[in-house]
DNA sequence: ACGAGCGCCTGTCGGC
DNA sequence: TGCCGACAGGCGCTCG
């Protein structure tokens, strides 16, 4: 489900409430119920269980499509994966179908991680630095200059979208916004990520803050039957828009294959220079 | 270095 | 109606 406006979201949601759903900071932990246990990564369940009760909510942090709940002597790490989600429930609330590790809280209130295909992975760290370290650089992080984004674009020698979707490239891309992104920059997505010049890799960066910006702006997208109240989807371009009219010229949009995801674009827009495949 | 294939899971949808 | 394949917002692994 979640990319970075979708977990920017939910981090928002934990860390200062809604009406519906308080805010975590200053809530000590009671205990933890592992309801399935790949859900957990590290460490082993006992050891979790024993370390994690009787912390203290800190702060809700996130890199990229890390959620990271710093408690009083440990981060608690979660990825989300495809289909992943967070709720606050009150005392008077009940545990759901697929809800995957709880943690209740002193005051009674508990967080479901609720993940139907259990792809999600949850952390128990001392130090996140060691599982984030690995990643790309921050999309909206300013120290990303155009500069430094186009030398990393031609020191590879890939199709841009898979690359985009490459977290150790860039950290925070998921399908929706790499495809909403390049037809932002009139880019294939099939376009070699060596052969972009500065302008093009200008473009396609102010693309992508672009696209993050206007999902976080919507509190994220929600499609399928996975809703959780964004209204990104309002706004797509070419996701899931197979066969409707380019919004800027009006050919259909197609869909076809690359780096083995569902891939969305104008073929006008971003048509391949010739001779570049 | 790169791309393809596959595994991990459950659920929905369209075609026959 | 039932069955069956395709597909789904992710990512790690192996293999050429």
């Amino acid at each position: 489900m979640p990319e970075l406006p979708e977990v920017e979201t939910i981090r928002r949601i934990l860390q200062d409430g809604t009406p519906d759903s308080p805010p975590l900071p200053g809530k000590r932990i009671r205990r933890a119920d592992l309801r399935w246990a790949r859900t957990l990564a590290a460490p082993e369940p006992g050891e979790f269980q024993a370390r994690i009760a009787g912390q203290t909510v800190a702060e809700i942090g996130r890199r990229a499509k890390y959620l990271l709940i710093r408690l009083s002597s440990d981060t608690l790490v979660i990825h989300l994966r495809m289909s992943g989600d967070l709720r606050v429930e009150p005392a008077s609330g009940a545990a759901a179908r697929h809800d995957r590790l709880i943690l209740h809280f002193e005051d009674g209130d508990f967080l479901a991680f609720n993940d139907t295909r259990k792809f999600g992975r949850v952390w128990l760290l001392t130090d996140p630095a060691s599982l984030l370290s690995p990643l790309g650089p921050e999309p909206l992080d300013a120290s990303l200059t155009p500069e430094i984004f186009h030398a990393r674009l031609r020191s590879r020698r890939r199709q841009i979208k898979p690359l985009l979707l490459d977290q150790h490239f860039i950290a925070g891309l998921g399908n929706i916004y790499t495809d909403e992104a390049l037809h932002r920059a009139r880019l294939h997505p099939r376009t070699p990520s060596n052969t972009l010049t500065v302008d093009q890799a200008a473009r396609l960066l102010e693309s992508i803050r672009f696209v993050l910006r206007a999902g976080i702006k919507a509190n994220g997208a929600s499609i399928d039957w996975v809703y959780r109240g964004g209204g990104f989807q309002n706004q797509f371009q070419v996701y899931h828009r197979t066969g409707e009219p380019c919004n800027h010229c009006g050919t259909p949009i197609e869909r076809i294959r690359v780096g083995q995801r569902s891939t969305h674009f104008c073929p006008q827009c971003q048509a391949l220079p010739a001779g570049s495949l």
